[in-house]
DNA sequence: CTGTGTGCAAACTCTTTGCATAAGT
DNA sequence: ACTTATGCAAAGAGTTTGCACACAG
């Protein structure tokens, strides 16, 4: 099962015009052997070691954004300091969890946005980014909260 | 006009349990006084400047972020690189122009997000992010134009 | 006065880039 | 062979932090 996986990586890649190196493939089949994913860069070069195909976190910074630009997966910016890929390009929105950093898709069923937005003159619409952030149930921050954090802190 | 502005930055702060000092007065004023408004820190420090009200560009990021903590601006993590507060704090929708990096609110009334969300057990929704993400009509990024970019470029 | 905020500069994280080497077609 | 990708390290942007001084109550 080392050698071979029934994941077509090299025809995927050449169907979007890529060249089949190593690290693409190795990569790729991180990033869609298992179901769709939420990956940082770090957190594939991470995998990528861990599995014996290690490629360098600048290659994976290219590779990724190379991906996203021909539409093989997805950037997201959802908290500001980390970019996520998302190798789901269908249209769907995100939870995001704010405890630990995890974002999870919700079926394009579950939100209905207007399809009846206008765009400004001389602009069409590229794409809709739908993130619904979670907190952990209870930990909601309002002003008596802050106060008390603050005398707490003394 | 100059000492005495109609704008009620000492009371609002007040209000939110934090200290008037002379750059919080000075940042308030610029970001309440004239309608709602999409910034990035580094923006409302040369704001800052030019009104000669200099607060450097910690304070900045510490008064802008303190003033989100207690509710009085809303950070938006849009574009993956810089953080941009929005002085409204109410729910709303954005457009953002992928060409220029600006901002704009969309009206509550435009966008129907489902309240039907159901969030996962023990988490509660905080908040959720609309973007609308525009580009100039006809810059659609195809696999086309990539390619003949690819030629031009040789 | 006492505590808190400010300013500066350095540290820090994430991401991109330049150049020599290695791999792909 | 010729082209293109990779790796490394350094640069770059945006944001945060530690500490001495200054200001607000």
């Amino acid at each position: 099962m080392s050698g071979s996986p029934g994941f077509k990586g090299r025809s995927l890649l050449e169907r979007y015009g890529l060249r089949a190196t190593q690290q693409r493939l190795g990569l790729a089949k991180l990033l869609f052997g298992k179901g769709d994913r939420h990956l940082t860069a770090d957190a594939l070069a991470c995998e990528a070691r861990a599995a014996r195909m290690p490629a360098s976190l600048a290659t994976v910074y290219n590779v990724l954004n190379l991906f996203a630009a021909v539409g093989l997966v997805r950037s997201l910016a959802i908290d500001g300091s980390k970019t996520i890929f998302d190798t789901n390009t269908s249209d769907h929105s995100h939870f995001y969890f704010e405890d630990t950093g995890a974002v999870c898709d919700i079926g394009p069923g579950c939100i209905k946005i207007g399809d009846d937005i206008d765009p400004p003159e001389g602009y069409e619409i590229a794409k809709i980014d739908v993130v619904v952030r979670l907190r952990p149930k209870g930990s909601a921050l309002t002003l008596a909260r802050l106060d008390a954090d603050r005398k707490d802190a003394k």
